[in-house]
DNA sequence: TAGATTGTTAATCGATTAACAATC
DNA sequence: TAGATTGTTAATCGATTAACAATC
């Protein structure tokens, strides 16, 4: 007797020769680029596990079987070439060929989000921005004049767009994300607290969750001031 | 022969009663305690494990697993509480007794954060706002008015305050946080790419990588349409 | 009391670490 | 060749799920 039917999960889309990667190593691929791009400025031509490992707090087991899980990129006795391994991963995470996305909402986050990311180096390249207010519709942030959030979904059909980045309050997200993804949009970086995973499965989510997170740095605190305070 | 020695980490501070709560465990609290306010908001009086694993998506063996790592809160033959165990989680992540804490770095993404966030509702009061540039210096934000950066430290020291947001590029990450550290600071809520976990252990971090977030959206995009692709 | 649901122990699953043969 | 280091298999550890006795 299962306590909760999560639906379709385990075996959902075998793939015949690679397998399905877990998020908790996909998760790790970002770091590891960024660290490897260090390496490769500062002019590192080769690296072991070992030595990556003790770099970035890691152990040389894990690193390696990381990498493995898309393929053979080191070499017995020598090591990794730090610009292959850059390359591989940064091919694996698709920084070359970016996808089409959208801002919706632009607010404090939104605005935020379109002045300071380094979209274009990340896979993503932003085309148009909305938002509600016909105070902020027309103004121009990177070059790109808002516009209103009507028109958002008729845009990504038309542009055909796949990502949408949400940085609407929680309580307008519902909405817009069924017009959205009945404008063919499949992917969201979602801002708000609205479970875009859980009431749209078929689509990819994911979550930035700033409360959630501020939370947990002042739960770590206190835990920690307690336990401080404990062993004295 | 051990492969990397992380130094201490198991066994460390091992209290009398309660024993260490998982990380994994924690960062699921924000999320219950979103999901209590709601349904208190909608006048709901209690909740079984069973009907809140249904709603947020979890198992409810899960859900009886994470509270009782704190107590037991629920009544058999009942549920639980829905306001009960609101309080009791909020008091877990110390909504009601909130940490000054100082915003570091007043670009967008400082202004963002401070602009945006509740932050009094999660545990957290901001009293400060530092910047570099003497643009920004004397600007009012939030009805605070932004303070030179050469004072941050300082003003940390004399007020005992104990969390600092890092709002500001990587590359100044080091100097500042090693700063902020001898003055006390025991916290950081890190925007930066600088990994301040690593390089000083001995205080609490809680990393915001939106390149690496929006990265992995990247990659779960792609990988979804070649699964796609390939199953035709 | 009978039904419901917790708290908790046991079983399973997945992720990390260790070990080592393959090989550069 | 000898030394180094990978790729990969086996062992361990931790987190999730299942099961059920306790009890409201």
């Amino acid at each position: 007797m299962q306590e909760a039917d999560r639906g379709l999960k385990k075996g959902m889309a075998i793939m015949p020769g690679k397998d399905q990667i877990s998020m908790t190593v996909v998760r790790r691929l970002p770091r590891y680029y960024r660290f490897l791009y260090g390496l490769k400025r500062d002019g590192v031509v080769r690296i072991s596990s070992r030595e990556l490992a003790v770099h970035m707090g890691l152990t040389a087991s894990q690193i390696r079987q990381d990498l493995n899980c898309f393929g053979g990129f080191g070499q017995q006795g020598y090591g990794y070439s730090v610009e292959q391994l850059h390359a591989e991963i940064g091919h694996i995470l698709g920084v070359n060929d970016p996808s089409p996305a959208v801002i919706i909402g632009i607010g404090n986050m939104g605005r935020a989000i379109g002045n300071y990311m380094d979209f274009d180096d990340r896979g993503v390249h932003i085309t148009a921005l909305f938002d509600y207010s016909e105070e902020v519709v027309g103004q121009v942030i990177r070059g790109m004049m808002v516009q209103p959030m009507g028109t958002a979904a008729d845009y990504c059909r038309e542009n055909g767009t796949k990502i949408a980045i949400l940085c609407i309050p929680t309580s307008s997200a519902p909405e817009i994300v069924t017009l959205l993804i009945n404008a063919g949009v499949k992917a969201f970086w979602n801002f708000t607290g609205y479970d875009v995973a859980y009431h749209h499965p078929e689509t990819v989510a994911e979550n930035v969750h700033l409360n959630d997170s501020l939370m947990t740095l002042s739960y770590s605190l206190r835990k920690r001031e307690t336990d401080e305070a404990d062993a004295i």
